[in-house]
DNA sequence: GTAAAAATAGCACGACCGTTCGATTTGTCG
DNA sequence: CGACAAATCGAACGGTCGTGCTATTTTTAC
């Protein structure tokens, strides 16, 4: 399985907003289009027909610019990986090595996933989706998701590198833990609309970390520790 | 939101093996088929068309059983409701009161959702499928999953007042952790196709009985201390 | 065994789907 | 401007969908 990276740098815009030639500026706006009725239907529940009626454009003018509805999937799944880079990676890239850069992406990616209640997550709707559909679609949800997991799974390693996290920490299971945590706030925001649900994952964010940090946390001399320490964020 | 309750007791049947007349006898054998179907490709992915195939019967014949196909989604999510009280929560309840039957609990839990890599889970999948579709449907599983996290919710507090657990334990916080891992386990499992989901989740789950536990683990010390401390606003 | 009732089949309808193809409009460039 | 290419449209095809009707078969009850 092909996992991508992220983009080393380059700040880019928005797919809607690069200069191009009338063809391809259409083809993003479609693309914009199509990934907002994604995250609200699902890539499957996407059909050529509800987009030209968004887009005001005929079936046939939309089903141009891909070939196949696969192919329309799949350029959403890009778009969204890239959107996800800009919002999610990017942005904690500047935060201080280890654990304030982890917390920081953990913050970002859970402000994705729950305070834009309407639309969802098609990293998580499309893996229930394509789950038992291999093909083209499923290895691009797969590798963009990949991605980003190890992207995660670095940082950990860097907080324990820094010393913020025990040495014998299993970057892997501890990112395991901290991507159940958003699937969950996924889960009970979006679907049982249950309104304790976001400081509810931040709670148990705060508890994992505490269980893998380095220093013991609460005692009676207090927080000789700063990291470890200021959690509770956004 | 209405939230049924597991019933209290009786060993039943499957539905199909349950003694009928004809009639309800071959629409639980749909239903059961219709039950298949729904945990490959969704409750969305149910057609009547090709229910109809699987049972060797026309679309009309099936489709009378239940007057829509909003209903037959219904059946299915009852259905699976059923299942669920007999192979996880059942078995679990013969198991001793506190952490024994928690753990139980978990890990029928979790051979369900994993172990059959084949089938997965329509509490999961409909809940992806239905967090933007108001309707019966989703008022159904909705029911149902909440029936679930409360009678867990329950066990977590039976193993406070067994002392088992810390005495200011948030039943609905350990619960949402608990939750977050059978998704984890569900998307890496089954999506990724990760070999070390079922370890992992097994590991975390045993990370927040500790966190939570009243006794401290590997050590005489005995005070109330060891695990985390506060933290945890409510 | 026979009549009423229940279960099933067969067929058709309208709606939407992805896709194809030829005609037509629009943008680009010398 | 004119010519060529790119973009878009309109109509149609075959397919599947849920659903409604009317027969026909099968089960049930007396």
């Amino acid at each position: 399985m092909s996992v991508t990276r992220f983009a080393p740098r380059a700040r880019s815009a928005t797919a809607a907003e690069r200069p191009m030639q009338k063809g391809l500026q259409t083809k993003a706006a479609i693309v914009d289009a199509a990934l907002g009725l994604a995250t609200q239907i699902g890539l499957e529940g996407l059909s050529i027909g509800a987009l030209a009626e968004v887009m005001q454009m005929s079936k046939s003018g939309v089903f141009a610019h891909f070939g196949s509805r696969e192919e329309l999937q799949i350029s959403v799944v890009r778009e969204y990986h890239h959107r996800f880079e800009e919002e999610v990676f990017y942005p904690a890239m500047s935060a201080p090595r280890g654990l304030p850069r982890l917390h920081a992406l953990f913050d970002n990616w859970m402000k994705r996933t729950s305070v834009e209640i309407d639309s969802g997550c098609i990293y998580i709707s499309g893996a229930v989706e394509f789950d038992d559909r291999p093909g083209p679609v499923r290895d691009a949800l797969a590798s963009s998701v990949n991605t980003w997991l190890t992207a995660m799974k670095r940082a950990i390693e860097i907080a324990v590198a820094e010393g913020h996290l025990r040495a014998d920490t299993d970057a892997g299971q501890m990112g395991f833990e901290v991507h159940a945590l958003i699937l969950a706030l996924h889960y009970e925001a979006r679907f049982l609309r249950s309104p304790e649900s976001l400081r509810r994952a931040v709670a148990a964010f705060n508890g994992i970390v505490q269980r893998y940090s380095a220093e013991p946390v609460a005692d009676t001399d207090a927080d000789t520790r700063k990291p470890g320490r200021k959690t509770r964020g956004a």
